[in-house]
DNA sequence: TCTAAAACCGACTGAAAGTCGGTTTTTCTA
DNA sequence: TAGAAAAACCGACTTTCAGTCGGTTTTAGA
């Protein structure tokens, strides 16, 4: 038999549970409240969730495929392999909406949430950024060996430089000239990143 | 009056959670167990720590403070500044004996102690280096701007490749190559790292 | 020796995750 | 289209913990 309801069900308790930890964070955020909005029973949220825990796998998985969607279609796009380097790990990271709720994301509790996006997105996005990468070296603008390792690396640290939102023009000078030594790139080549963070 | 007494219990139940802790996780322990092994009552445990989230700052904090003692220590110890460079960020990092106890650290639900740790090592750690880097700089060894930042990024890239102890030839490599142009310091002058790992 | 602070006790409370046996709704098929 | 099975749902109940509280014992100094 179907199940289309419990699908429909389960995106909801997900878009309750995403509002809600986003707001007051996941430990913070009890079932019972959740099952509240939702206007159900505590067994239905367990018939649809084995656990807590579950739901907030199922959250990050959606929000993961989503991104990863997006920064996939930027791969095919047509824009200097720098740009294009820049828009997927800028997809990939945590958007301005999340953050601007508040800063919910980077405090205290969150940072299993936080952790947990963090791996997978890197994860998830090392494949693609390296797809790019050897394209930029094809085009000779990039110049490394160890792609794998470099481009996680590269995403190592803008989530240490940009993900609590409080860096300097200093961070950004350092991130900028690390990641054109990382990558093989020509001094100045990934200057605009300056442009679009103002 | 004194309270020596008091402080002797805070050591031992502090002794008991790092263990506990180290063993089944920070979320998976419970008060209840740790006054088990302590043979105390619950409210003998509350009279000591407001908290069991006040117990685990105390326990990080304890672990910090030693291990920032031993990394001063080498800052005046005669030695040549990239040694001192990697010896300061070795002591600071998780030791190969709680590592071992079990990979307990690295785990699922102790992302929230790894991650607590992290973010104090590097606090604390950042203005010691500072110091061994405009050392190095003086020396003509190294050779960089915004030296704050850099020894910040030196940190975290440290962390991000060896914490998890599942590192490749390959990452260090990159790791080598992004410290020694983080910092300017000549190709190779960081090559020893290689030695130290096997 | 008396007293006040320090250390300790353990039954109790409250909150939250998760369970379970049973009910209603939906969907397939004979 | 009846009726059976699966899907979805219900909510009272259990369990597990962190944290509380009023009271007791120990300790140390005056």
């Amino acid at each position: 038999m179907k199940g289309e309801k419990g699908e429909k069900r389960k995106q909801e308790l997900l878009q309750i549970a995403y509002r809600l930890f986003l707001t007051k964070g996941y430990e913070e955020t009890s079932v019972d409240e959740i099952i509240e909005e939702a206007k159900i029973a505590k067994g239905t949220f367990y018939y649809h969730f084995k656990s807590k825990e579950e739901l907030l796998e199922a959250l990050i998985n959606k929000m993961i495929t989503e991104k990863v969607e997006q920064a996939k279609k930027i791969l095919s796009a047509p824009m200097p392999t720098p740009m294009k380097t820049v828009a997927i790990i800028t997809t990939l990271r945590p958007e301005p909406t999340e953050m601007d709720i508040q800063n919910a994301l980077h405090e205290k509790e969150n940072v299993i949430i936080h952790e947990k996006i963090n791996k997978r997105v890197i994860d998830e996005a090392v494949p693609i950024l390296c797809e790019v990468v050897s394209e930029g070296i094809s085009q000779g603008i990039l110049k490394c060996d160890n792609i794998k390792e470099r481009v996680r690396m590269t995403l190592i640290i803008s989530s240490a430089t940009f993900d609590h939102g409080d860096f300097t023009s200093a961070d950004i000078d350092v991130f900028i000239d690390t990641v054109e030594k990382l990558l093989g790139a020509e001094k100045g080549t990934f200057e605009f990143i300056r442009q679009l963070i103002k």
